[in-house]
DNA sequence: GGAATCCACGGTGG
DNA sequence: TCCACCGTGGATTC
C-alpha cells in the first residue's frame, strides 16, 4: 500500500478527528506482585477509526519462523519504526510525546521506537513472552501499548508460576502501559479465540531502540 | 461437548 | 558457550 492516505468511506462515518485524552486524567495504575506494576487508560485516543484505517494501510511485514521440522507463519504482521522514522499518523506522533512527557520522571528517558502488530482475527496471537530481549537486559523498562480495532483481551501471569493470570480487555483507543518489572517476572500473551473477531492493531512504544 | 490451558518439541540468536 | 525464546498441535482439564 502506498503511504498516500486517502480518505476513505469509513473516515466520512468516523466523526472528529483523533483526539488524545490529558493521561492525567483517568490512568489507573494496577499493582502487580514483586514491583511489577500496569496503567490502564480505557479510550485514550477518542475518535481513533481514522488511525486505524491508516494503520491498516501501511507496509505490514509477514514473518516467518523456524519451529521443529518446518517453517511456519508468524501468527500477526508486524512493523517497526525507530526514532527518526517519521510514524505513519500524526496521532501517533502525539501520542508518543504525551507518554514521554507524562513518564519522564519514572522513566528518566523518552519513548523512541514504536512496534505494530496487525492481529488479522481470533487465530492470530502473541504466545506468553516478557519484553526481556535477552539477559542483557536487566535494568527495568517500560512498554506502552496503543490498542485499535476490535477487542482482544491482553493475558498477564507471574513468570514465577502459581496460576492467577489476570486479563485486561483493550477495546478500540485504550492505553496499557507495563512498567517496573513487570517485563522480568511478569510475562504477557495475546492468546488465540475462537470467537470472532475482526482486526487489531497494537502500537508498542518503547524507550529504547530494539535492532 | 466445547473451550481454555498445559506441555513438548529444537533451531536460532544474543 | 550456552540458554532463553517461540508456535503448534495433541492431551488434559475445566
Amino acid at each position: 500500500m502506498s503511504s498516500n492516505y486517502q480518505p476513505s468511506m469509513l473516515d466520512l462515518m468516523a466523526g472528529p478527528a483523533p483526539v488524545l485524552e490529558p493521561l492525567a486524567d483517568r490512568l489507573v495504575r494496577h499493582r502487580l506482585t514483586a514491583g511489577a506494576w500496569v496503567d490502564v487508560l480505557p479510550g485514550w485516543l477518542q475518535g481513533s477509526d481514522e488511525v486505524f484505517e491508516t494503520l491498516l494501510g501501511i507496509d505490514w511485514r509477514a514473518d516467518r519462523r523456524q519451529m521443529w521440522d518446518n517453517v511456519v507463519d508468524v501468527p500477526r504482521l508486524l512493523r517497526w519504526f525507530g526514532g527518526e522514522e517519521q510514524l505513519p499518523h500524526p496521532a501517533l506522533t502525539e501520542a508518543k510525546a504525551a507518554l514521554s512527557a507524562h513518564y519522564a520522571d519514572e522513566l528518566g528517558e523518552e519513548f523512541v521506537t514504536a512496534g505494530m502488530c496487525l492481529y488479522r482475527d481470533g487465530r492470530d496471537s502473541v504466545a506468553w513472552h516478557g519484553d526481556t530481549l535477552g539477559r542483557s537486559a536487566r535494568h527495568d523498562t517500560m512498554v506502552a501499548i496503543l490498542s485499535l480495532g476490535s477487542p482482544r483481551q491482553l493475558s498477564l501471569r507471574p513468570r514465577a508460576g502459581g496460576h492467577d493470570t489476570l486479563r485486561f480487555p483493550l477495546g478500540h483507543g485504550d492505553l496499557i502501559v507495563m512498567g517496573g518489572s513487570c517485563q522480568r517476572t511478569w510475562e504477557h500473551a495475546i492468546l488465540k479465540t475462537a470467537k470472532p473477531v475482526g482486526p487489531r492493531i497494537s502500537v508498542q512504544f518503547r524507550p529504547f531502540n530494539v535492532a
